[in-house]
DNA sequence: GTGATGTAAAAGTCGTACTTTTAATCCCGA
DNA sequence: TCGGGATTAAAAGTACGACTTTTACATCAC
């Protein structure tokens, strides 16, 4: 689940990452690149490295004569999958789990309605399948098996849909899922209603209509809001 | 518009990004660092920060006794704004605008929708100026001052929303209205069917009428599509 | 043909020396 | 006392060269 880390590279950036993430270092703090490297025990080559990665994803700025300043939130490269995995697995999980989620309400109703016009029958064939895995796992405390099958039935919508802007959101809706998953934010056992829709939308995929898959997916998007409504504080 | 580019980093960087976004490499090519260093006649070590930089991007990969290997697109961090600003620049402009005008028809209603319940009077204040600045701005050629009315609109709606993954889509759409703007795609007054149904929308979020804001911006987007369609090759 | 072994090519890492920018200080005159 | 221009030094930016590590590929033995 967590990445790869080999190489000293990925390695503090890693760490770097999730503690800025997670605030340790807050909006205007400064760090020294040789104090980094340092304290890291890597040369400043590396930590040079791992600070122009953190400033693409504007996590921070470096600026001569000053440091590596910490940047405000407002400017953070939250679709970035990187990002939003330290910042899931940070502090203000909660938050980050609700604004995805109504993110996932907007887009993935609209994905739905494309998928319904664009699937081939190979996609439609996997819909279906998932959908009834989801079924077959959806009692008796089987969890995990379930999140796979969420996982990759709304993988293939978002990539049916024909819009590569939705389908790479499949990351953020696995980071999602996943999160509410192992963190409980989420029914012993998935609810039976948010089971029968997942079927229902590959049936309506199938059947190409298209706002007929839209409309139930929006139905999952609401269940999934209150769902966080009652499990999160 | 452009990046301001100071620093020898910045300008490698950008002439790669645009060059790989563009096509120029297609995915599978390798690229020698020190190839690219004496290519771009800088060192070793900045070529290296470059593609850190890429590689964060998921645009290319490195590996050892191999060299730098452009990724397939289908991994590209596409929510990233510098990546869009370099595909918009580049030669799939069209696809580009498409997709990202779909995603915005998913996301600007439900954000317009959430704005209604939760815009500040300020903000209020605001989208209402803009939205008369776009029907004062609606005649006569003045596209540029109109562009910068109608940027800001569905900057303040995105923002009042009050999620922050919808506010992070304020620079999304406003390389999208600047690139049709700029590029033609776009009627040479504006449509003033799309210019009232802004007014409308402040009036909706004013008035706290969440449900209209929304189809009034849904409204707005399928316009936008149409005129994509009819534009657009 | 298959599997072990060797080799070299490329990136990864490091240390150091130097350059450039620029925040902060100092100094001087009004 | 205050303001502004010159000075200073701190930090990042850049370059280079040496060394390490991984690993694709070729070679060889069986």
């Amino acid at each position: 689940m967590t990445t790869p880390a080999q190489g000293l590279h990925s390695h503090v950036l890693a760490a770097l990452g999730l503690a800025i993430t997670a605030g340790e270092y807050p909006p205007g703090t400064v760090l020294r690149s040789d104090e980094l490297a340092q304290r890291f025990d890597v040369s400043r080559t590396v930590v040079r490295e791992v600070v122009r990665v953190l400033e693409s994803m504007h996590l921070v700025e470096s600026r001569r004569r000053v440091g590596v300043t910490v940047l405000p939130i407002a400017g953070w490269n939250v679709y970035d999958p990187q990002v939003i995995r330290w910042r899931l697995a940070g502090s203000d999980r909660p938050r980050q789990l609700r604004s995805l989620t109504v993110l996932r309400s907007a887009v993935e109703p609209v994905a739905a309605g494309l998928a319904a016009e664009n699937a081939t029958p190979d996609q439609c064939r996997e819909l279906t399948e998932h959908a009834l895995g989801m079924v077959a796992t959806s009692r008796g405390r089987r969890l995990e098996e379930y999140l796979v099958h969420d996982i990759a039935f709304h993988r293939v919508v978002l990539n049916a849909s024909g819009n590569e802007m939705f389908a790479r959101l499949g990351d953020v809706v696995a980071e999602v899922l996943t999160g509410r998953t192992h963190h409980h934010v989420m029914f012993e056992d998935p609810d039976p209603a948010a089971v029968t829709l997942h079927v229902q939308v590959a049936e309506a995929v199938r059947e190409r209509d298209a706002a007929r898959a839209e409309e139930l997916t929006r139905q999952i998007a609401v269940g999934a809001l209150q769902e966080l409504d009652v499990l999160a504080p």
